[in-house]
DNA sequence: TTTGCCATAAACAGAT
DNA sequence: TATCTGTTTATGGCAA
C-alpha cells in the first residue's frame, strides 16, 4: 500500500489557530474523522459529539447549536448513512452512523485541502496511520471496504453483497443504499478481473506488488459478505486498488488529523 | 449576479 | 414528562 501522500508542507507560514479557536474543518469533516477514528467505523451521534469535544476543545465551550449542526449534517449529507442498531444490543437512543464509502474519497479530499491550507504541522506527515495494523473482524455493515494491515496479506476488505444492500435487510435503515458507481459495482461482483498481459507495463510485469504499492485482489463469499483477499498470484485491478488506496488514505487522514486536534484547536 | 456550499437556527415528530 | 434523536425548512455568509 502506498504511503499517505504527504499533506502539503510547502506553505511558508503556518496558520495554526490559537488554542480553542474554531477548527477550520466543516462539520462533515469532523463527523468523518470521528467515525473513521472509531473501532467499528460507526458511531452514535452522542459519541460523535464526544469525539469532537475531546479533539477540538473549542466545542467544549461553544454553545449547543453545533450539535444541531452535527445532526443536520448527518441527516442532510449523502456522505453519511444511518444504521439501525441491533435491537438486542440497543443501548441508548438513536442509530449508528457510518461513512458511505462512495463518498470517502470526496471527504478525504476535502480534509486534505483544508489541512494543507490551514496547517503545515510536520508531525502530521510522519504519524503512522491510526489504524495501522489494526485487525478487523466482522466487517462493518455499512462499509464496502475494510482495510487491514496490507503487509499481512490476509483479508483486505469486505463488502456487503448487492442483495444485502437493500431495504429488506433489517440491518439497514430505510435510507437507500449509497449509489454505486461502476467501479464500486465491480467490487461486489464475483467475477475475476481479466488480466491483460499486454497492457501491463514492464515494471508491473516485473513485480506488480513490490514496487507499485498495489495489491492483488480476489473475491470470495462467506455468509453475508464478499471478501477480497490477497493470495499470491491473482489479477490486479488498478481501478479497484485505487479505491482501496483512497480508503486507506481516509483512515490515515483521520489518524493524522487527530494529531492536529492534539495541537490545540 | 448567480450558484453552490456551509453554518446556524428553529420547529417538529418520534423514540427512549 | 423531559430529553435525545432525526428530519426538514429557512436564512445568511462566503467564494468561485
Amino acid at each position: 500500500m502506498t504511503p499517505l501522500p504527504q499533506l502539503e508542507s510547502s506553505a511558508p507560514t503556518q496558520l495554526i489557530p490559537p488554542a480553542s479557536s474554531k477548527p477550520p474543518y466543516s462539520f462533515s469533516s469532523l463527523i468523518f474523522m470521528a467515525i473513521e477514528d472509531s473501532p467499528d467505523r460507526r458511531l452514535p451521534v452522542k459519541d460523535i459529539y464526544v469525539w469532537i469535544v475531546n479533539n477540538f476543545p473549542y466545542y467544549r465551550t461553544a454553545s449547543g447549536g453545533w450539535r444541531n449542526s452535527v445532526r443536520h449534517n448527518l441527516s442532510l449529507s449523502k456522505s453519511f448513512r444511518r444504521i439501525q442498531r441491533d435491537k438486542s444490543q440497543s443501548v441508548g437512543k438513536g442509530s449508528l452512523w457510518c461513512v458511505c464509502p462512495e463518498y470517502r474519497p470526496v471527504l478525504l479530499e476535502v480534509l486534505r485541502k483544508t489541512h494543507s491550507y490551514h496547517s503545515t504541522n510536520i508531525n502530521l506527515l510522519n504519524k503512522p496511520a491510526l489504524l495501522e495494523g489494526a485487525e478487523f473482524g466482522v466487517p462493518a455493515v455499512c462499509d464496502s471496504m475494510e482495510m487491514s494491515d496490507p503487509l499481512s496479506h490476509t483479508i483486505l476488505l469486505s463488502t456487503p453483497s448487492p442483495q444485502i444492500l437493500t431495504s429488506d435487510n433489517p440491518t439497514f435503515s430505510e435510507n437507500p443504499p449509497c449509489p454505486l458507481t461502476p467501479d464500486h459495482e465491480e467490487l461486489v461482483t464475483m467475477e475475476s478481473v481479466e488480466y491483460h498481459q499486454g497492457e501491463v507495463s514492464e515494471e508491473m510485469e516485473k513485480d506488480p506488488l513490490s514496487d507499485s504499492g498495489y495489491i492483488e485482489l480476489h473475491y470470495y463469499q462467506s455468509h453475508q459478505y464478499q471478501y477480497l483477499v490477497l493470495p499470491g498470484d491473482t489479477e490486479l485491478d488498478l481501478e479497484t486498488v485505487e479505491i482501496l488506496q483512497l480508503d486507506a488514505e481516509a483512515q490515515e487522514a483521520a489518524g493524522s488529523l487527530l494529531d492536529l486536534a492534539g495541537g490545540g484547536y
